[in-house]
DNA sequence: CGGACTATTGAGACTCCTCAACTAACGTGG
DNA sequence: CCACGTTAGTTGAGGAGTCTCAATAGTCCG
């Protein structure tokens, strides 16, 4: 499972040069227009060092000096606080051509770690700042990157503020669709229980809510890392019901 | 009330040049770093216009077209989006030095309404990207701000993912305190409404909380847009009990 | 001083959470 | 290759908390 999806990603993302993705936040730019010049992605190429790491695998701990910022290029990757309570809470999971290690106040804020086999590009966050400084179109890139990045938090706190389970479940599922009629098999490379601490339920909620649906003739499970779309008409009714 | 809390801004910023502040996300800069040198601002200032808007005004709706980008030199903002359901979802309270206004796709994603009386700078948002390209250094204070954005909006997200209305409430207050040891008199500018639908709760159950919190000697409510901490430490207890 | 909006309080329904027992899948070593 | 142990996921019962609906009180503004 994890084989197939790594040759899928390496497919994606252009194998060996960082690859950045976010829509502008103006006008006059194309929806995908902030793919990085073979030259930008040559220069991000020679300051980066890549880096290959295994499930589970730990890419830095929250409250440690921060002097990297990674991007993707293959892979999935989870990010997470542990509270006080001993509870896991995941922020986040990030996708080839996503950015994280931006830290705060020289500390990583979160926990990163491997969900999948990934294939990373490591920047010194000071040689990134100084390839951005002298770069104004580069670092703009990187601009409508974040802008992207708000949204996506944006459209993440929806998603938490939703109160049922099924809304939930539903929204985070299109989510990993990417496209409004993306593929109607959609990888689910994360176990239930981050689903569960990512969208702010129980574990046997999220497990009542696949069922449900499940019975419901929505979407089925193949197998655990897998869902499919059945009934997409239905599905779209219930992820837009607020 | 609106006349205090304006006063009270227009000292807070500088009176006439746009303020942008954000902490870095790289250590060695000092954490209030990213203040605009006068020369940026002055920049800033000749291409900006500056607007007032009062209380309740819209500044832009959702679905329009984007081509300005604002920031905030006085006063409180809110933005929002209507659900099909009817239900008005607030996504954030702006404040003074806040920016807002990024457009996805060349539209506006939610409406901008004015909490209090305001003063703004408005951009053009094709003239600012301009100066942003012109001026890395100034760019990439914009960049932190942005960096700065996607934590509050990662912040945002865990306080919208707690379910307790009163742990909600008291973490709200404390954003609004905005240092750690902040102020124990604070504005609460928007209405209760307001605070509920951007804490994802019935407007009940912010009233019974708040009761609640004032009840167990925590806090006080001098008026209906003022809060007082009473009990620090057990306010801080129970923000942070998650 | 009235009218409209905002906020408080109460009662009952609903949903999710916790705890607990059970089943399924995985992978490790014999 | 199979058996076993461990981890992941499913299902049920009871309890906690918020939501809705409805009625009441308070506040602001003309």
């Amino acid at each position: 499972m994890i084989e197939k999806q790594r040759s899928r990603k390496t497919m994606a993302s252009s194998d060996v040069e960082p690859a950045l993705q976010a829509t502008p936040f103006l006008p006059p730019i194309r929806p995908d227009a902030p793919l990085l010049t073979d030259d930008q992605r040559m220069q991000l190429a020679r300051i980066a060092t890549r880096v290959r790491v295994a499930p589970r695998e730990v890419i830095y701990r929250e409250e440690t000096q921060a002097s990297s910022v990674f991007i993707i290029a293959e892979g999935v990757v989870k990010a997470f606080k542990d509270l006080p309570s001993g509870r896991r809470w995941v922020t986040a999971f990030l996708f080839p051509a996503d950015v994280f290690g931006l830290a705060e106040n020289g500390r990583y804020v979160r926990t990163a770690q491997a969900v999948t086999a990934a294939l990373l590009y490591r920047f010194d966050v000071n040689v990134l700042i100084e390839a951005l400084k002298s770069d104004g179109d580069l670092q703009f890139k990187f601009l409508c990157k974040l802008t992207h990045e708000v949204r996506e938090a944006q459209r993440q706190t929806i998603l938490i503020g939703r109160k049922d389970a099924i809304g939930k479940i539903t929204m985070f599922i299109r989510q990993l669709q990417r496209e409004p009629n993306g593929p109607r098999d959609i990888d689910l490379p994360m176990t239930r229980s981050d689903i569960a601490s990512y969208l702010g339920l129980s574990l046997e909620s999220v497990s009542r809510a696949t069922r449900a649906l499940e019975r419901r003739g929505v979407l089925c499970f193949p197998n655990r890392h897998m869902v499919r779309i059945i009934d997409q008409p239905q599905f779209d009714r219930i992820e837009s019901t607020l």
